[in-house]
RNA sequence: GUCGCAAUAGCUCAGCUGGAUAGAGCAACGGUCUUCUAAACCGUAGGUCGAGAGUUCGAAUCUCUCUUGCGACACCA
């Protein structure tokens, strides 16, 4: 039911035209607090048909207004202000939430259509670090929102796989390197070759041409140094699956940069068939003057290609595969000029679904303001930071709740997802200044009071028994459960909204807000008593249990029975 | 230099398409566990919404200028 509507119905009926439908509609507001009704009219705009003042226009409105079906409607300043029927609209939410369970929110406006999403895209060789927590988690996220709207996401991982880093990498493990460092402990030891070479290659430039050679042999598909790219890629994906467990996430595809290796040559073969490959300064560039942007490099003056080569080469192998009915690249700011120009280029070149490409930028993190980066040491690993959590996870249930059963499962759920929602509660564009304590932080605003709040729900629900909510009576009119009630109403029209925007930080703000209400509802309401209200409370319980889940679901954070 | 993003309480941030006294969380101070887990709840204190101008009945929100910070500006990804 849609009490917009109805509001709006109420409202048309004591004018005489001045105001359309869709104007009244579209005018009404949430109030800031529920003390002033649950809907708001502003009369501002009917002062000058009227000539009066608007506070005045607003008391004759409300004298004229049929309130039966409201709990109230009152004029407050220039503002007619609508209190709905509370037991009415308590017995219609609660109904709706236990009827259609984790499904509540579930809407068809994806048609099942076809989501690539460019997403965590770590390099080989590298270990996993915050900033890759990042594109992980957001993108993770989107694609559980896209599935709630009625899409099919897929999760790609664009793998750092190729590139001229191979060479180097190659180079230094033959110098320095050995067999059982790197099995005994891969990213580290497979680093700490990288890192030499770049202190050598300062002393010994000639380390630069052995490497260019060593990655020429490996793309002319010689033997040893394939073997070893190969044996790289699979002992670093091992050590990224583990974090990817940790994180409780997975992938539909890891079609890495190599894949589209030897993908090339059509997407540049289409830019040359439609003359839009021009030579500048030796290379062979697009331009996008059209799009005001700058020319976009495709080829160097070598021949070798380029990122964006690769890109073109993914982009028409998805639109291909998926005939998607968008592209998403969660990928960080600092790139949206770059994806402005791949945009472009891809609808210079004819491609469909280059139209519903978007790219989903995020902040950076950055320590002490500085950026990191690998070279410099500058990193903060996600795995470290994960166990940290994790620990002290532990360390709060051994002190809160020692007899908590399954400890360990609890602890890595809790620890974890105060990480997770800690990087997906804020706006994704949002830079962070990446402080410790700040994200073991498990009170306040944080992933674990939300999951707190589904624990006690939880609890109580335990401690209920067998009640059989579905014949219950849950007409609700007590104003200590109202805030939550509307909260409840409100999820379907988040989920939509997030994925509008593609922010998983409205789920989360949303949660929040969830939580909170029901925090203060059952802290001053007792919801264990024997009355006729029993089922309707239980009924609320209930359903803040099944919508705190979904929501903490779709940020990819698990919610715990009891912690 | 050009383009993009940002600037709101001591700190970290909300504030939907302009609307009623600018809201949370941390930190500070005080209160609440014999009663559904105190990872919680309640209260106190804290703000010329970076500056200036404009549009409007009405601006933290829209427009312009400026200041500051971050990022991007072709042979890296």
């Amino acid at each position: 039911m849609d009490y917009k509507a109805q509001v709006t119905n109420s409202i048309l009926t004591v004018l005489n035209d001045e105001l359309s439908s869709a104007e009244v509609y579209q005018k009404l507001e949430k109030p800031k607090t529920l003390a002033m009704g649950d809907l708001a009219f502003p009369v501002f705009s009917l002062a000058k048909v009227f000539h009066k003042a608007p506070n005045m226009i607003a008391e004759d409105l409300v004298s004229k207004i049929d309130q039966s079906s409201y709990d109230k409607v009152e004029a407050k300043g220039a503002y007619i202000n609508f209190f709905l029927d509370k037991g009415q609209f308590s017995r219609q939410i609660l109904t709706d939430v236990l009827e259609e369970g984790s499904a509540y929110g579930q809407n068809d406006r994806g048609k099942g259509g076809n989501v690539p999403i460019d997403m965590s895209s770590p390099n080989i060789a590298k270990p996993i670090s915050m900033g890759h927590l990042r594109s992980t988690v957001i993108g993770n996220s989107i694609a559980n929102i896209l599935t709630k709207n009625g899409y099919h996401p897929i999760k790609d991982n664009h793998l750092g796989d190729w590139g001229t880093q191979f060479g180097k990498l190659i180079v230094a493990y033959k110098k320095w390197g050995n067999e059982e460092d790197v099995k005994k402990d891969p990213i580290n030891n497979l680093v700490k070759y990288y890192v030499k070479f770049h202190v050598e290659d300062k002393e010994h430039p000639e380390l630069d041409d052995e490497a260019r050679e060593t990655f020429k042999k490996l793309e002319d598909g010689n033997e040893e140094e394939i073997h070893l790219w190969k044996w790289f890629r699979k002992v670093s994906l091992e050590a990224f699956n583990k974090i990817y467990q940790k994180l409780g996430i997975d992938f539909d595809t890891y079609n890495g940069e190599a894949f589209y290796n030897d993908k090339m040559d059509e997407g540049i073969q289409i830019l040359k068939d439609k003359g839009l490959l021009v030579e500048s300064q030796g290379a062979q560039v697009v331009k996008l003057d059209k799009y005001n942007l700058n020319p976009a490099l495709i080829l160097k003056s070598d021949g070798a290609t380029l990122y964006i080569t690769r890109d073109i080469a993914t982009a028409i192998y998805r639109d291909r595969t998926y005939k998607p009915a968008m592209n998403l690249y969660v990928v960080g700011s600092e790139q949206t000029y770059y994806f402005k120009q791949l945009k472009a280029v891809l609808l210079e070149m004819g491609l469909k679904s280059a139209e519903d490409l978007h790219h989903i930028p995020f902040g950076l993190i950055t320590v002490n303001g500085k950026k990191l980066s690998t070279r410099s040491g500058r990193i903060i690993l996600l795995d470290k930071v994960l166990d940290d959590a994790i620990n002290l996870a532990q360390k709060q249930i051994e002190e809160k709740n020692p007899d908590l059963p399954h400890k360990d499962e609890v602890a890595k759920e809790v620890g974890v997802g105060a990480i997770i929602f800690g990087d997906l509660k804020n706006e994704r564009m949002n830079n962070i200044d990446f402080v410790l304590e700040d994200q073991l932080r498990f009170e306040g605003e944080t992933g674990p009071y939300v999951q707190y709040s589904h624990a006690r729900a939880e609890s109580i629900l335990r401690k209920a028994g067998d009640i059989d909510l579905h014949a219950a009576n849950k007409s609700l009119a007590d104003p200590e459960a109202w805030e939550t009630i509307t909260a409840l109403k409100d999820f379907p029209n988040v989920v939509i909204n997030a994925c509008r925007d593609f922010e998983p930080s409205e789920i989360a703000k949303y949660s929040l807000r969830l939580a909170k209400s029901f925090n203060k509802y059952y802290a001053h309401s007792k919801v264990l008593v024997e009355d006729d209200q029993l089922g309707a409370r239980l009924s609320l319980v209930k359903a803040v249990s099944i919508v705190l889940k979904e929501s903490l679901s779709l940020l990819g954070v698990k919610a715990p029975d009891e912690m």
